[in-house]
Formats: structure tokens, sequence, C-alpha cells
DNA sequence: AGCTATTTATAAAC
DNA sequence: TGTTTATAAATAGCT
């Protein structure tokens, strides 16, 4: 229906295919809208063209979502119990995963440790000795930083004495003869 | 288009109404078609008539599920409703809680401790303490257990062993005598 | 479900 | 994208 006749195959001219696209989508649109009314019927269309543009088309009085749930109902097709079902499997996965870490960590924590027999708590202990062992070198290294920091605190307290000491004592002596800088300021004090 | 103009609005004679119901969807459809083709486009329609009949068309090379799942990509529509988004955030949740417990077996088992302060180190610390202590008990249940079933199996035996002494000792005057019934069995011999 | 007069959609061109 | 127009296609009303 148009100055020619068309075949009903891919037009291979994109410029031509999208205008092609772009009239037919709205004819198809609106023959959606007038059989939606004129026969009280319900109507949902999704459309992609060729470039990916999107539109859709939902008679009035539904949507989309509506009109998926009725599609199910009638076909007994599944259209999202599929991702539904992945999704519930995954649950399930990590919920066993979930458990087992649950248990381990209780039973590193000495819990639940009845329903095991002499030959399963050797691992366990294994664990928490290399737990222990890990921590308290932690908690030495830590230490050794400490009392390194303490160290280097006590020594540098040494030092600032002592320049205080010096300060003092040329303040003093400034002080009783009143010459023009006389003080000598810590920063040029010599250290020992 | 048709031998008359008709006006776009419900058709009051249900007949009428079916009828063009299905000429007009047939229409639709090969439009539909037609388009698929020509402009390389996906489409999918759902329909229902006023009676409730469905129809559907999907253009080839896709499905309506996937086409689904392509709206809801472009639109950010959510088609699947709430049930889908509490599995996610369910999934969610449950992997946060996994992440957690993965951490603190991996602290528990000495690794990973580097990014933790002293202050945090002392919990991990009382928790393997606690942990080494319960496994230890239970392996002291065990042993004492072993030793007291020991204990008890050596007791069985000696008087295993009695009564055997016993029943040799009859078998012997059995033999020598060779009267009709003088064998004791064991269960009959008091115990000491 | 067919038929056909008529309306409608649209291909080609601008 | 929008308009025009000749023509193909769809379909309303009838059978």
């Amino acid at each position: 229906m148009g100055r020619g006749k068309i075949e009903i195959k891919r037009i291979e001219n994109s410029t031509n295919r999208q205008v092609t696209f772009s009239k037919r989508r709205n004819g198809i649109i609106k023959k959606a809208r007038e059989i939606s009314v004129l026969c009280e019927s319900e109507i949902a269309i999704v459309v992609f063209s060729s470039l990916g543009k999107m539109s859709e088309f939902c008679s009035p009085n539904t949507s989309l979502p509506k009109m998926l749930e009725k599609y199910q109902q009638h076909s007994g097709k599944k259209l999202w119990d599929a991702k539904h079902e992945n999704l519930s499997a995954e649950i399930d996965r990590i919920k066993r995963e979930n458990d087992n870490m649950q248990i381990e960590l209780r039973r590193l924590k000495g819990e639940d440790l009845n329903s095991l027999n002499p030959r399963e708590l050797i691992p366990i202990e294994e664990a928490l000795q290399n737990g222990v062992t890990s921590v308290r070198a932690k908690q030495m290294e830590f230490l050794k930083m400490l009392k390194l920091n303490g160290e280097l605190l006590e020594e540098e307290n040494k030092k600032l004495s002592y320049l205080l000491h010096h300060q003092q004592l040329a303040m003093d002596a400034n002080q009783s003869g009143c010459h023009q800088r006389e003080t000598r300021y810590a920063s040029e004090i010599q250290m020992p």
C-alpha cells in the first residue's frame, strides 16, 4: 500500500528501513488502540527497532504487568519463573554455604562439639592453635612497636629536657647581664 | 476501510464486535510480522478479546521472556514486581551475612589480621582461647570415657577368664568320669 | 467463512 | 522528521 508494491523482506537501505519502521510502528500502534476501543479488548505491544529504540503500547485500563500475569495464567507458560527459579536456587546455594560456615564458626568457638568424634576434634584444635599462634604473633608485633616507640619517645624526651635546661640557663644569664641578643635558642644549641 | 466509515468507539453488537476483533487482530499480527521482517525489528504482542480469548505474536529469533527482559533494562520498569525484588534483596542480605562470617572465620584462623588494631585482637584471642578450652575439655571427656570403657572391659575380661577357667575344669572332670550332663555352662556358674 | 466497495495505510518522493 | 500522493492493503458490511 504505497506508490509501489514491496516484497516482505529486509529493507537493505538503512535510512529507508528506519523510516518504514517509524511509519509502520505508528500504524500498528494506531491499529492496536483502535482494536482495544472498538472491541473492548486488551492489547499490549513492545517493539524494538533494529537500532534498539523501544516503543510500547498498552490498552487503557490495564498495564503490561497485569497483561503478563493474565498471559501466564492463560498460557501456562512461565515468563519470569525461570529467572525466579534461578534466584531461588542461588539463595539455596548461599544459604547452604552460610550454614556450613555457621557450623564451622560455632565449632571454632567451642559450641556444638557434642556431635563430633575425637578424630573430628583434631583439625579443629589445630585450627584454633594456629589461630592463637597468629593472633599472639600479631600482638607481639604490636608490643614491639609500642616498645620501640616508647624508647624513641624517651630519647626524644631526654633531648628536649636538655634543650629546655640550656635555654633556661641562657635566659637567666640574659636577664642579669641585659646584653642584646645573648639568648641562644634551642635550635642553635649543639646536641651532646 | 470498508464499505462504510466507522467511528472508533465500542461496537455495541457483540457478534459484530467479535468478528471485527478477529479480522483486526489478524491484521495487526500480519503487520507485526511484516515490520519484523522489513525492518529487522523485534516485536511482541499479547491480546485478549472481550471474551477473554488470548492471542500472541512474537517476532522470530526472540521470545516473550527475552523481549520482556530487554524491556525492563530499557525502561527501568519492573515487570515482575515484588517477588523478584524480594528475592534479590534476600540474596544481598545473605551475601552480606556470608561475607561477615567469612571475615570472622578467616580471622579466627589467623588470616587477614593486619587490618586490625590491638584492641580488636583481644576478643579474637579470647574466642580462640575459649574454643581451645572447649575442644580440650571435649577431648578430656572422650579420654575419660575411653579410660572408663577400658576399665570396664578389663573387669569384664577378668570375669570371662574366670568363667573360661571353670568351664575348662568342668570339661576336664566330665571327660575322665564320663557321666551325662555333668558339664556346667558358663551361664550357670555363680560369679565370685 | 468469502466478497467487494470503500477506507486506510503507506512507499516513494520531496 | 513532516507532507504529499498514487497505490497497495485492510476491512465493514453483506452474504
